[in-house]
RNA sequence: GGGAGAGUGGCGGAAGGGUAGACGCGAUGGUCUCAAACACCAUUGGAGCAAUCCGUGUGGGUUCAAGUCCCAUCUCUCCUACCA
C-alpha cells in the first residue's frame, strides 16, 4: 500500500474534521491521558518522542472506541536555555525561533498521525499562558511560600551567571564548560519543604511502578531524630544540631559546622584564628563539585579558637571545627561528632587527633555503626539500654531539660527559583526603596517579557533584562514612588508545573482554568513520561497542585492518578543516541521509508515499554511485513459471512481479551505479538469472514490507524475511530480439548490431546495406558500429580 | 557509601510455580527468477544418526515440579550521594 498517500489522506480527514476534540459537555465518562509536553528544540522530533507518545496514543484511541470522552492534549514547554543559546549564536530572536520550532514540531506530530486534540495546544512562552504562571507565583508569595534570601549558590565565573543544580551537573557549567563555584547571591526560593510531608503522603496512592515511588520518597528523604542545642561557653547562645542518634550524646567529642554557617560571622570578634578560618572558608566555596567528591575521603578543616561548645547532658566542654564535610543545606549545618560510631567523624578525628569515646559495646573495632547489636556504655543516664531503647529515652531527657526536642528532618531543599536569563517568565516582583519587596498586583499581569536584542547577562551576573531601562524602571504599586523590577526570570520548571491544569481550559482569559472544567477532567488518569523527571518535574508539579488545592483553587489534592514510565530508545550500538556518536535515528526518515504506521508499531513492539532498548534497523522489517500480511487478507474476506470462522472463534476471543488487558498494563509489545499470531492464523486459511476481518482492524486501529481506517473504508462509510472496541465472550475463551503434558520426574516425555474437564481418575487411566508412559514405569511409580487440563507429573 | 532495577539463543525480547525461548529479526536450505531483490515454504538454544543428555550470571536450598520462591554470591544499568 502507498503509505504516503493513505497516511496523508486520513490525517487530513481526522484533523480537518477535528475528530479528536475533547468535549467539555459530553455525557460520556472522561479519560484524561497526558504525555510530558516537549521542549520544541530546533532539532525537531526525536525518536524518543515517538515512543513516548505512541504508548498513550494507543491507550487514547482504544478509550475512544470504548466510549470514553478522551482528553489527550499536547503543548510546548518552550522557555529555556537551548533556544536562548541558539539566539545568542545566530542573532535570531528567541520568539521567532520558538514559533518556527513549534510549527515544525506540530507538522511532525501530525505526520505520525497522533490523535492529540490540537485545539488545546498551549505554549508556555505565550503571554496568555505565562500570565498565569506569574499569577501562581504571586499566590505562593502572598502565602509566604516564595521568599528571598541571601545565600550561597552555584555560579559560573566565566558566564557570570547563577546556575541551578540541574544546570551545573558534575560541577561543570552547562553553557561554557567551566568549573562552577559557590557564590553569595540573592536568591528567590519556593518553600517546597513546607510540603515535604504532604508530598510524601501523596506518593502513597499513586498507581505506578515502585521505582517511581521509591525515588520520590528518597528524594524527599524524611528522617526522624532530634534537634539538640549545645550552649556556647563564650556567648549567651547555642549551636543547634540535628541528629538521628541522640543515644550517642556521651560520645560527642567535638562539633563540626559547615563553612557557610552564620555563627562564624556572628561571633567573628571571638574567633582568634579568624584569618585561618576565613581562608578555609574561601577555599571551600571555590572547590568545584568535582573536587569535593574527589576529596571525599580526605577530610579537611580548621579548629575554631575562641569558641567552645558545652555538652548539654554531660556538661563537658568540646571544641568546634569548621569543615566542608558538613553541608549548610542539610539539617542545621552543624553536627555533634561521635567518632566512635560514625565513620565520617572517625576519619576526621583520626586526622585531627580528636578524642574518641565509645558509648556502645559490641565491637573492638571502631567506628562501630551497627544499631542492631550492642548496649550503651559510658553513658550514665542510659547505660545498659539497647540503641533502639536509648534513642527515645535520651530524646525525652533532652526535651525535659529543654535543650532540644524530637523533630523530623527532610533531605529535600527549598527550590531556588530565579535565573539570570532572558528567555523565561519574568518574576512579578517590584523593589521599592520605601516599601521594600512589593508583589505586582494581580490585575497588572502579565509582566511582559520585553523584546530585546542583547541576551547576554552583564558583568555582575545580572539578568539581560537588567540592561533594559524601560523594563526595570517602574512605579511602586503601593506608594507610587520610583521603583525597580525584578530582572531575573523563572527556571525551566515553572511553566510545566501547572500545564496539566491549563489543558482543561486552555483559552480561559479570566482564570488559569475554570474550577468546573478542572472538576470535570481532573485528576489526570494516566500520565506517561520518563524516569528522569520523577524527582524534579513530578515533585514540582505535585507541589504546585497541592498548594493550589490548599488555596481552594484546584479540586484535587493529587493531580495524577497513575504514572506510567517510558524507557529510552538507545542507538543501535546500545549507547545513548547523540549527534557526536552518529547513532541518531530520525523518526521522519522512518516515516518516509516505511510509513507512520510501521514506525508506531515497531517502536512499541521493540521491547517492554518501560525498558531502555537499542534501535534495530533490520527488525523494523518484521512490522512492515506484518502490515503487508494484514492488507493481503483483504482479498480473502468473505463479505457475506457475519460470524466468526469456527476454527478461529477461540483464538479471536483470546486475542481480544489479551490485547485489551496488555494495553491497560502498558504491555504493548506482547499485545502486538498477539495480533501477529492472529494474523498468521488468518493467513493459513482459505478465507476469513467479514467479522473476523473487522475485529482484526479494530484491534489494530490504535496502533496503525491509517491502515486500519483505509481498509475499514473498503467496507464502511464511517470512520473506524469511534467503532465500539471488540469485546470477548467468556465462554469462547477455551477449546473443548486440551493438550495434556505428561512428565516423568519433572521431564516432559509425552503429550496427549484429551477433552477438557476430565476427572483425575479418567486422566490417570488415559495416561497410564500409553505405551510411552508404560516404558518409564515398568517397575511401578511412587506418586502421580495431576493439574487439571494442564500437566501430569509421575514420580518414579 | 546508600537506594532501586536487571542478568534468558547470534540479536530485540516472551513466559499468573506447571511444555523455557512466544512474537519478530537474522541465519541455513528450498520455490519463483537468466540473475538479484521482494515474496513464499521448511529448519533454526547447544551436543548427538538417534534414544537421550545439557541448558535462564554463579553456588546452595524449598517443591512432585523453579527463569519464576528462599539464602548466599558475582556482574551490569539507573538514581542519589560526606544526609549527620
Amino acid at each position: 500500500m502507498e503509505h504516503k498517500i493513505i497516511e496523508k489522506k486520513w490525517q487530513d480527514y481526522w484533523y480537518n474534521n477535528n475528530l479528536f476534540k475533547a468535549s467539555d459537555d459530553s455525557e460520556k465518562p472522561k479519560f484524561y491521558s497526558l504525555v510530558e509536553f516537549p521542549y520544541p528544540s530546533g532539532a525537531g522530533m526525536h525518536i524518543g518522542h515517538v515512543r513516548a507518545y505512541s504508548g498513550l496514543e494507543v491507550v487514547s484511541r482504544k478509550k475512544r472506541m470504548e466510549g470514553y470522552n478522551v482528553l489527550f492534549p499536547i503543548g510546548f514547554d518552550a522557555f529555556g536555555l537551548p533556544t536562548e543559546n541558539y539566539a545568542i549564536k545566530t542573532k535570531i530572536h528567541p520568539r521567532e525561533i520558538t514559533d518556527k520550532n513549534i510549527n515544525v514540531f506540530t507538522k511532525q506530530l501530525k505526520s505520525c498521525g497522533f490523535s492529540f486534540d490540537f485545539d488545546r495546544v498551549i505554549d508556555t512562552t505565550d503571554e496568555n499562558y505565562y500570565k498565569w504562571t506569574q499569577y501562581i507565583f504571586l499566590k505562593l508569595y502572598n502565602a509566604g511560600l516564595a521568599y528571598r534570601s541571601h545565600t550561597y549558590v552555584n555560579f559560573c565565573p566565566s558566564c557570570k551567571c547563577v546556575l541551578s543544580n540541574e544546570e551545573s551537573q558534575g560541577g561543570i557549567c552547562d553553557r561554557c564548560g567551566s568549573n562552577v563555584i559557590q557564590k553569595e547571591k540573592d536568591v528567590w526560593f519556593l518553600k517546597i519543604t513546607e510540603y515535604a510531608q504532604k508530598l510524601l503522603d501523596g506518593t502513597e496512592g499513586l498507581e505506578s511502578n515502585p521505582r517511581v515511588k521509591t525515588e520520590q520518597i528518597n528524594w524527599i528523604g524524611r528522617s526522624e531524630g532530634a534537634h539538640i542545642d549545645f550552649k556556647l561557653k563564650e556567648a549567651n547562645d547555642a549551636l543547634r544540631v540535628f541528629t538521628t542518634r541522640a543515644d550517642t550524646i556521651y560520645g560527642v567529642t567535638f562539633m563540626v559546622i559547615a563553612p557557610e554557617h552564620p555563627i562564624l560571622e556572628k561571633y567573628e570578634h571571638l574567633i582568634k584564628n579568624l584569618d585561618e578560618v576565613n581562608k578555609y572558608k574561601e577555599e571551600a566555596t571555590h572547590k568545584s563539585e568535582f573536587e569535593r567528591v574527589e576529596l571525599q575521603k580526605n577530610k579537611t578543616g580548621v579548629k575554631l579558637i575562641g569558641l567552645t561548645a558545652i555538652n548539654p547532658i554531660s556538661s563537658k566542654e568540646i571544641p568546634i571545627y569548621i569543615s566542608d564535610y558538613v553541608m549548610m543545606g542539610y539539617g542545621t549545618g552543624a553536627i555533634m561528632a561521635v567518632p566512635a560510631h560514625d565513620s565520617r567523624d572517625y576519619e576526621f578525628a583520626k586526622k585531627f587527633g580528636c578524642e574518641i569515646i565509645p558509648v556502645i559495646s559490641g565491637s573492638d573495632t571502631l567506628p562501630y555503626t551497627d544499631i542492631e547489636k550492642g548496649n550503651m556504655i559510658n553513658s550514665p543516664l542510659i547505660d545498659g539500654l539497647s540503641v533502639k531503647e536509648a534513642i527515645p529515652t535520651m530524646i525525652s531527657k533532652i526535651s525535659e531539660l529543654k535543650v532540644g526536642e524530637r523533630t523530623v528532618n527532610y533531605k529535600m531543599k527549598d527550590w531556588a527559583f530565579n535565573r539570570q536569563r532572558y528567555w523565561g517568565e519574568p518574576i512579578p516582583i517590584i523593589y521599592c526603596d520605601k516599601c521594600g519587596i512589593v508583589p505586582v498586583p494581580y490585575e497588572d499581569l502579565p509582566v511582559k517579557l520585553p523584546f530585546i536584542k542583547d541576551f547576554e547577562p552583564n558583568e555582575n551576573g545580572e539578568s539581560p533584562l537588567s540592561k533594559v531601562e524601560s523594563f526595570v524602571n517602574c512605579t511602586c504599586p503601593k506608594c507610587g514612588g520610583k521603583a525597580r523590577r525584578e530582572t531575573d526570570t523563572m527556571p525551566q520548571w515553572g511553566g510545566s508545573s501547572w500545564y496539566f491544569l491549563r489543558f482543561t481550559d486552555p483559552k480561559n482569559d479570566k482564570e488559569f482554568a475554570s474550577y468546573e472544567k478542572m472538576q470535570k477532567w481532573l485528576p489526570v488518569d494516566w500520565y506517561s513520561g520518563g524516569m528522569e523527571h520523577v524527582t524534579r518535574h513530578l515533585i514540582y508539579s505535585r507541589f504546585w497542585n497541592e498548594f493550589l488545592y490548599d488555596m481552594n483553587l484546584v479540586p484535587v489534592q493529587e493531580p495524577y492518578k497513575k504514572r506510567g514510565l517510558c524507557g529510552l530508545i538507545l542507538g543501535s550500538d546500545g549507547s545513548k543516541m547523540s549527534k557526536s556518536k552518529g547513532n541518531v535515528i530520525d523518526p521522519l526518515d522512518i516515516v518516509d521509508q516505511y510509513g507512520a504506521d510501521v514506525l508506531r508499531l515497531y517502536i512499541l513492539f521493540i521491547s517492554d515499554y518501560e525498558m531502555a532498548t537499542p534501535w534495530n534497523n533490520e527488525s523494523i522489517k518484521g512490522c512492515a511485513r506484518f502490515l503487508d500480511k494484514v492488507e493481503a487478507l483483504d482479498s480473502m474476506v468473505d463479505k457475506n459471512s457475519h460470524e466468526y470462522s469456527k476454527s478461529l472463534k477461540v483464538l479471536i476471543n483470546q486475542t481480544i481479551k489479551g490485547v485489551s488487558s496488555d494495553i491497560d498494563n502498558s504491555k504493548f509489545n506482547t499485545a502486538i505479538s498477539k495480533l501477529m499470531i492472529l494474523v498468521n492464523a488468518y493467513s493459513e486459511k482459505e478465507s476469513v469472514t467479514l467479522l473476523d476481518y473487522e475485529v482484526l482492524l479494530k484491534l489494530l486501529n490504535p496502533y496503525c490507524p491509517h491502515m486500519a481506517e483505509e481498509l475499514w473504508h473498503r467496507y464502511h462509510d464511517d470512520s473506524i475511530q469511534f467503532e465500539p472496541y471488540p469485546t470477548y465472550n467468556e465462554n469462547d475463551l477455551i477449546e473443548d480439548t486440551c493438550l495434556m503434558v505428561i512428565s516423568i520426574n519433572g521431564k516432559v516425555r509425552d503429550k496427549v490431546e484429551i477433552s477438557r474437564g476430565l476427572s483425575d481418575d479418567e486422566v490417570k487411566e488415559i495416561v497410564l495406558s500409553r505405551d510411552r508412559v508404560k516404558s518409564y514405569i515398568e517397575s511401578g511409580y511412587k506418586k502421580i500429580i495431576i493439574i487439571k487440563d494442564k500437566i501430569v507429573n509421575i514420580v518414579v
